[in-house]
DNA sequence: AATGAATGAGTCTTCATTCAT
DNA sequence: GATGAATGAAGACTCATTCAT
């Protein structure tokens, strides 16, 4: 089977990666067994290796795949306008990658949440672009005056992710009963910038 | 004397579980080792298998008793006055808490995140009377038009303890740089009531 | 089966050694199969690693206690005169070793001669000792005369062990045909002292 | 084209030969990695099996083919004179080869001093020449009495190329600090006729 | 004939669990 | 009840070998 082209090539590394996305969000790093995953993916056990030096090293593939599939998807729907449309437009672009790519969202959020040590460098490395998305936006805003300039902007970017992050794991939580998928960009926008609990945020949204 | 070594029965359970706290804290589940939980505890390895079938069987342990503990939170200060005033205060017993029981509430707050079927249950089950007291809080809000009535307040009250979670992992993960434990309480309010990117919270904050 | 004596404990480690001693000296280092050994000391494979942290500290162990045993050997045969008989002695405390402590011996020689990169420094760690003793012999032996004192002990030293490996290594190529062990002793001292060729080396032997 | 084909492919055999001297000599025969000789080669990794049906059949082949090389070392010189100076200038010529050849040699030594089964023999018998040529110098020296009568021709032979394998040895175990490849033939000559220790050998030498 | 992707047997190593003392 | 040595299942990873192209 040699002389492969390098496109089959990098769909067979698509095929293990997507099966690592599904072990992954599955059992977490720790727990995933590699075997699984190649099996999974229709290949024998070594095969992996063929592709990813380690378990840690396809989860960091796994993981890179995942921001860069979310931060495409942020990118290609950015409606421009205000600040707030265009997050939440990010936000909408984020659910509907969640739609489709549950297993590979689980991960990032999941080992996110968990911050282990041995993950969370991973976590942050890859997720980097993805944040950087989201901060330009809201640099925009604050230079427009639409949003509060007395907080670092990362941190806001940090906050804004965090926020969508917290809505998907009530989600699942749930089972999906509340908030549905539907429900989070709006919900999403309307925490972050008016919170909760204020009417502010219920008469606006 | 069966008086006394019942005690002191108890009293070795209760080591173990500390130290299976700071492990289970440090390593997750699947990367705790029960030999340094042992030793931690100040006992041999075999000593754990005394007081437990096994490490899961400890894990729940460690779940329930942070469960526990966390639950206890709450009820300590209500000083009463404004909705605002009251959730700052519950916030702020809250945090006091994780100051003490910071590997109890950080395997609390990983599973929780994980929503492994077979712990998510205990956590939901010893988080209720705490929910509940949020919910107490925010329905007199709600009576009194402090805040918003259209939204349930089951939901809400998950929402405000969701953005404490959310805060502690931003500073865990970020090694206690941002947030820090002191900013908590009012970052968590703020966001809360206010949003996290606007200017009335920026004002009023 | 706690609780076990430290002399049970010495004793099993001994047991281990020796088993390891049997495979590296079948099998070499790499080609060694940790659970063979530990099969052949009568236990299961895990066991090793209760005793040792890899194969390459067992191995150490290997080559230390058999570097530890002709070097003892070594000390206790020391019939004091002349630096020829001193060392004929060693020679022969050496080969009395040589024939209860086969394997040893050969692990030492096979590895000492194939000097792998892996495996060198850790013969010449343990070798050390021994190689000292027989410098020592010779450092007199220079002092008083008998032994040429243009070469640098070290190198004299490693020219006596090497003729004695040499010979082994012929033994055992020929099947124990030529030469003999009860040759050996006799055959490296006087090679070493007086060549392999000369007359004076035949008229005295 | 057919025998040129043939020719081509003579060629790639022993460019695959000489790039496994190289490997084995490193690593030895466990050690070593298809995929390295192959590459090392020139060739991908399959390669190696259009040639030899297996690791271990390509490891003789290097075998056979450093015993091959080697055995033609001795015709070269012989300068006549004493047998003192035509070992010298064997040995001499011997070092010149190591000096080409030096991976298949280092393979040969290390081969025939682990004296395995099955390479062993095809050692031996590519030695015999070589041993044979030894023998003869070695014969007239015992004719005009050069040499000690009283030890047999074959015996006198192994261990004058012993010796000088020694020196190869710890040539190449101390990284080539001693003895160097110029002080070989002069060490090999001198111990092998008066010995490593005595003041002769000082003397003379 | 060369290629190199796929294979899977083989090994080291870890560690939860057992149990004799 | 505490101990810790022994166990062996489990799993990551290696790499010789096969074989479709």
């Amino acid at each position: 089977m040699a002389r492969i082209s390098k496109e089959l090539r990098e769909i067979v590394r698509e095929r293990l990666i997507e099966a690592g996305a599904r072990q992954f969000a599955e059992a977490g790093l720790a727990g995933a067994r590699i075997d699984v995953i190649s099996r999974d993916a229709g290949f024998a056990k070594g095969t992996v290796y063929n592709y990813f030096a380690s378990k840690q090293e396809l989860f960091g593939a796994v993981v890179e795949e995942g921001a860069r599939r979310a931060a495409g998807r942020f990118a290609q729907a950015d409606p421009g306008g205000s600040v707030r449309a265009r997050l939440r437009a990010a936000a909408e672009a984020d659910v509907s990658v969640l739609r489709e790519q549950e297993d590979f969202i689980k991960v990032l959020v999941r080992e996110a949440m968990s911050f282990r040590p041995d993950t969370y460098p991973i976590i942050e490395a890859h997720l980097a672009p993805y944040l950087f998305a989201v901060a330009g936006v809201l640099a925009e805003g604050v230079a427009c005056g639409d949003v509060r300039d007395d907080r670092p902007v990362p941190q806001l970017a940090l906050m804004f992710v965090g926020t969508l992050s917290l809505l998907y794991v009530q989600h699942w939580a749930s089972n999906g009963a509340w908030p549905t998928l539907d429900e989070i960009p709006e919900l999403a926008v309307t925490w972050f910038f008016d919170g909760a609990a204020s009417h502010a945020a219920g008469e606006r949204a």
